[in-house]
DNA sequence: TGCAAAAAAGAAAGCGGTTTCAAAATTTCC
DNA sequence: GGAAATTTTGAAACCGCTTTCTTTTTTGCA
């Protein structure tokens, strides 16, 4: 019943309004807006004058129409709830939002069908960009989306054309691990592995194999249980492995969350964390360090691998080739692990 | 080079597109999309045939400016990497996604300043609305937001048009968590406090308080300390209180981050968790099932929260009164408490 | 059967910007 | 000093969809 503005137009400062204001033309405005021509001072301070007392700020609406770019890129996630992808998360947030994009977040939840649905609801929203955290997509798919937009993957290597990978080397961490115990004198070391269908989770195995090889250890098939990545995996795990009745000093969890869970079953069943057997995870999760006992474990920075891929993004979508890499695994040396007793 | 389609014209299809293949108007296309009139069967079989044909997809931001929709609401989180709020963002995707609507998380990361800039930002996006998680701004600007857009707000209680508080009973189960610990025997219980800035953790407080009064147990100001809801906030109150040489048989942490730290702190003074003290925390974090040992604490369900208020906001936008109801704190009872040994 | 009223469909005007193209204002240079 | 080359600026088309306003088609009823 309200005679007028319904609708978005009633307090909505437009472009047009400020040059009218200014005395220029709408045009104007828009190449002091994005810096698109020369325009002479005296009408660029007019028109900011005019912008900062109307108290204008652009529509990207009708700026993602006319100029085909909208200022917000795709981050695909697993989880949006996970500690991990979390902190990613948030590095992704900080590393855009001063160059004044914004992500949107959605989680395929490890689906490859939820992913690629994902990935249509974000080409549909006509983001400038995608980021991919661990997908699960075939290199092939990934390959043919960096054909129309940007994207950067991580959790893979591979590359193409308007791809860009980070990936964390997985395979030196499981050996950086698992050489830890060795060193601390174990030699029944068990290992948690994850799902097998992540190639990260396949390369921390190799690592833990590789390390035990290089040592002289014969690789024991029956000390290795597989594991889902998540804490009840990981409990059930060493379950598994007690109630087979076999013999560790030592366990390697593909992950934090495996290991909490590991963790957690030991003391069930009696054993001390490190006394009766050393722990170690992967991932470094903010709370590794506040179990009990703070869990030693491979660091993996999450919120910087975050921040890369973003940077990476917006070299990208420079034009640029993408000159990010990611730090070395490294161990984070806490009370979960100790030289084997007797 | 390319002869031609540098920017996104190139495999898009559009509504006239549509339009033309059905041989229909565009108006009649969109009339279909969006049900605003009735279009005869055949007209919208031809149309549904040449949508799938054609592999349309309707261009969020040319809807957004036409229409002035934009279907994405903006949510407004203290930290997207807290093991809480993820949760509760996961609730609110799970919730929105199959309405159509798009989330568009931001961090606050608990700065009233950040936030308003944020809120800058969504509005600047145009989105349908608001949901603020555990804002820190005061309500008299709140309501004013929700004038302009419909807003869901948590962890206060405010009523105003166009918006609506979901408030969680932090009272009640700050009183459900010290009567447990009174019920098992406990007479000197010690409290971590939140940060005095969160209405919820004052409350939680108050309900510390009220259930010792009721049970004619005086007050001690000596067994409370102020923490920040992180973990190391927690252990450095243990270390407080137990460097003053208080002593208490129980302690009950206004949430679990907190009562990580505090386990983690007692663990190291060789205090034995629930042997020598009894933990209670706050808000049942996915992992305090998988602490060592797993923690007794109030279920808040983050994720529930996340849901409920997506709900209200759905239901806001379509003018109804949002019928949502946050469920009763209730307490999860693990292994960090019991009956305290004389 | 014929005409007014209701229903369905189309044409066209935005939404708020960007960008191409052409016109106006400056420079440059012989 | 004036024509030609340049630089600024403006007018208008357009991005892809919604919606109002008409026009056309149906339906209802005498």
């Amino acid at each position: 019943m309200k005679s007028k503005s319904s609708l978005s137009n009633s307090g909505t400062v437009t472009l047009a309004m400020v040059a009218k204001m200014a005395g220029v033309s709408s045009s104007t405005v828009s190449r002091i807006l994005n810096g698109t021509a020369i325009v002479s001072d005296d009408k660029k301070m007019a028109v900011e004058l005019a912008i900062s007392k109307l108290g204008f700020v652009p529509n990207p609406m009708a700026r993602g129409l006319a100029g085909g770019r909208t200022l917000s890129i795709g981050v695909v996630t697993q989880a949006i709830d996970s500690p991990f992808y979390g902190a990613a998360l948030r590095g992704v947030e900080d590393e855009l939002d001063p160059a004044g994009y914004s992500p949107l977040f959605v989680s395929a939840h490890w689906n490859p069908q939820l992913e690629s649905r994902c990935l249509e609801m974000l080409k549909a929203r006509r983001v400038d960009g995608l980021i991919l955290l661990n997908a699960r997509l075939d290199d092939k798919t990934l390959k043919s989306t960096a054909k129309e937009l940007p994207t950067v993957v991580t959790g893979r290597s591979i590359k193409s054309n308007g791809l860009f990978a980070l990936n964390f080397d997985n395979f030196a961490g499981g050996m950086i691990a698992t050489q830890h115990l060795l060193q601390l004198g174990h030699r029944r070391i068990a290992f948690v592995s994850g799902d097998p269908d992540h190639p990260d989770a396949n390369e921390r195995f190799k690592g833990y194999k590789t390390a035990l090889q290089q040592n002289g250890i014969e690789f024991n098939p029956e000390l290795v249980t597989a594991g889902e990545y998540h804490e009840l995996s990981g409990m059930r795990a060493v379950e598994r492995l007690l109630g087979k009745g076999v013999h560790f000093s030592a366990l390697f969890a593909a992950n934090d969350q495996m290991a909490f869970g590991a963790a957690l079953s030991l003391h069930r069943h009696g054993l001390r964390v490190p006394d009766d057997v050393s722990l170690v995870g992967f991932d470094d999760l903010a709370n590794s360090l506040y179990c009990v006992p703070p869990l030693t474990t491979i660091h993996q920075p999450a919120y910087e691998l975050g921040r890369l891929a973003a940077q990476a993004m917006l070299q990208l979508l420079s034009q640029a080739v993408p000159m990010v890499e990611m730090p070395a695994p490294r161990l984070v040396l806490r009370e979960s692990s100790r030289r084997i007793s007797n």
